[in-house]
DNA sequence: GCGTAGTGTGTTCCAGCCCC
DNA sequence: GGGGCTGGAACACACTACGC
C-alpha cells in the first residue's frame, strides 16, 4: 500500500495547484483501480466506508488555502474545457474527429493491406477467435492450440486459466454478455502483443500497427459466425434455409465441373436439344437422386433396396455398396428429362475416361419412379 | 506411404440494408 | 458516416477412399 500514499487523481501540470492528499476512502478506490488497469480484472467492490471517521469532519481544521488552490485549479479545468469545444466545433476539428473515429481501425478491413498487415491480421483474427473459445469454454484445450500457428518455438508462456464465461446467441452482440466476452478477449490479446518488447509478443512482424478495436472486430465477427451456425441448429427454418443453400453450393460446384471438362461439352446437349442446358445447371433441377424411400417401413426400404441391387447389377460382394436412385420430378416434361439424362452420360463418360482414376461416385440407379414435390417457379421454361 | 479427388463443414469476405 | 446485421459466395481445411 505504500507504494500508493502519493496517488493523486491526476499528473501534476506546471501551472496545477500542489497536489492534494487523499482521504483513506480515495485512497482505497484508487487503489482498486490501479488494480484493475493492472491486472485486466473487474475489481472487487471498494470496501465499505469505515462505521465512523477517524476524525470528526466537524473537528477537521479547513484550510482556507488549499480550498481557494482547489477552486482555482477547477475553474481552470473549466476554461481549458470550454476553449477545447470552441476549437473542435470548428467543421476542420469535426472532419478530423470523424476521421480519427475511422482510424480506430487499422487492419480491420481486408482491402489495401500489405503482405505483412495481412498476416499479422489473420495472426491475431486466429488469437482471437482461440481467446474467445478459451473465455467462454467452447475449446478445453485451446491454450495448447492458440499458439501452434507457426511460432510454436517462441509461445508465449501459458496464461493462467481464466474462469467461464459465456455468449447470448439470443442477443446481439451489443448486448452486455456479448460486449463484456469480447471486450475481455480484445484486452488480454492487445496486453500480450501490443507492445513488441513484452516476453508475451508473437507476432510475425513487430512493425504493424493495429488497434484494440481491430481486435474486438475479430471477435464480433466470430460471434456472428457462431451465432449463426446456433440460430441454424435450434431455429427450423434458419435450419431449412441453411440446407437450401448448402444444395445450391453443391449445384454451383456440379456446373463448375461441366464448364472446366467440356469433353463432349454441354454444347454437344445443346445442339441435340435446340435448348441451352445451362439454366439447368443453375437452379434446383439437378437434385433428383434419393438415398431411400421416403418411408419407416423396413419391409418397402428392404424391397426398394433389392431393386436398386438389380438394376445395378451388383454381385453379392458388392451388395453393400451405396446405391441411390434418380428419381425425376413428375411435373417435369418429357424433353427435360432427356436432356437430364444426356447431361448425366456426359458427367458418367467424363467419369470413364478420366486418366486419373478417381474415388468412385454413389451409383445412381433410374427405376422409373416419379415424386410429386411442389413445383418450382421457374418450370414453365421448358 | 504419398498424392489426389470427392465431400462436408467451418470461416472469411463482401455487398446491401438498416439504424443511430 | 459508421457500426451492426444478414445472406451469399468464395475459400480453407479436415477427412476419407482410392490408385500408384
Amino acid at each position: 500500500m505504500s507504494a500508493f500514499s502519493g496517488y493523486y487523481p491526476y499528473t501534476a501540470g506546471p501551472n496545477d495547484a500542489p497536489p492534494i492528499p487523499l482521504t483513506p476512502q480515495q485512497l482505497a478506490l484508487a487503489y482498486h483501480h490501479f488494480q484493475f488497469m493492472q491486472q485486466n480484472t473487474m475489481p472487487p467492490p471498494p470496501p465499505p466506508p469505515p462505521q465512523a471517521p477517524v476524525i470528526d469532519p466537524a473537528l477537521q481544521v479547513r484550510d482556507p488555502n488549499t480550498n481557494t488552490q482547489r477552486l482555482e485549479a477547477l475553474e481552470r479545468k473549466v476554461r481549458d474545457l470550454k476553449a477545447e469545444k470552441r476549437v473542435n466545433s470548428s467543421p476542420e476539428a469535426r472532419s478530423s474527429k470523424r476521421r480519427k473515429k475511422s482510424d480506430a481501425y487499422l487492419l480491420r478491413d481486408a482491402k489495401g493491406l500489405s503482405v505483412k498487415q495481412e498476416e499479422v491480421r489473420k495472426q491475431l483474427m486466429k488469437k482471437m477467435k482461440t481467446e474467445l473459445m478459451t473465455l467462454t469454454g467452447m475449446a478445453r484445450d485451446a491454450n495448447s492450440e492458440s499458439d501452434s500457428d507457426s511460432e510454436s518455438s517462441s509461445a508465449p508462456p501459458a496464461r493462467p486459466s481464466r474462469s467461464v464465461m459465456s455468449f447470448d446467441f439470443n442477443e446481439n452482440i451489443d448486448h452486455p454478455t456479448n460486449t463484456k466476452v469480447i471486450d475481455r478477449a480484445a484486452e488480454l490479446i492487445w496486453k500480450e502483443q501490443h507492445d513488441p518488447k513484452a516476453d508475451t509478443f508473437s507476432l510475425l512482424h513487430k512493425d504493424v500497427k493495429f488497434t484494440l478495436a481491430d481486435i474486438a472486430s475479430f471477435g464480433k465477427t466470430n460471434f456472428r459466425t457462431w451465432k449463426r451456425s446456433w440460430k441454424a441448429e435450434t431455429d427450423t427454418a434458419a435450419a431449412a434455409k441453411r440446407a437450401r443453400q448448402e444444395a445450391k453450393g453443391r449445384q454451383t460446384h456440379e456446373k463448375k465441373i461441366f464448364e472446366a471438362k467440356p469433353t463432349q461439352s454441354t454444347s454437344g446437349v445443346q445442339e441435340r436439344h435446340k435448348k441451352d442446358p445451362a439454366f439447368i445447371l443453375e437452379t434446383d433441377w439437378m437434385s433428383d437422386e434419393i438415398s431411400g424411400p421416403d418411408t419407416d417401413d423396413e419391409a418397402k426400404k428392404d424391397i426398394h433396396r433389392k431393386l436398386l441391387v438389380e438394376a445395378a447389377k451388383l454381385t453379392p460382394e458388392q451388395e453393400s455398396q451405396p446405391l441411390w436412385e434418380r428419381v425425376r420430378p413428375g411435373f417435369q416434361t418429357t424433353e427435360m428429362t432427356e436432356i437430364k439424362d444426356d447431361l448425366d452420360g456426359i458427367c458418367e463418360e467424363q467419369k470413364r475416361t478420366q486418366k486419373k482414376k478417381s474415388r468412385p461416385v454413389v451409383q445412381r440407379l433410374n427405376l422409373g419412379n416419379l415424386h410429386s414435390r411442389t413445383l418450382p417457379a421457374r418450370c414453365g421454361l421448358l
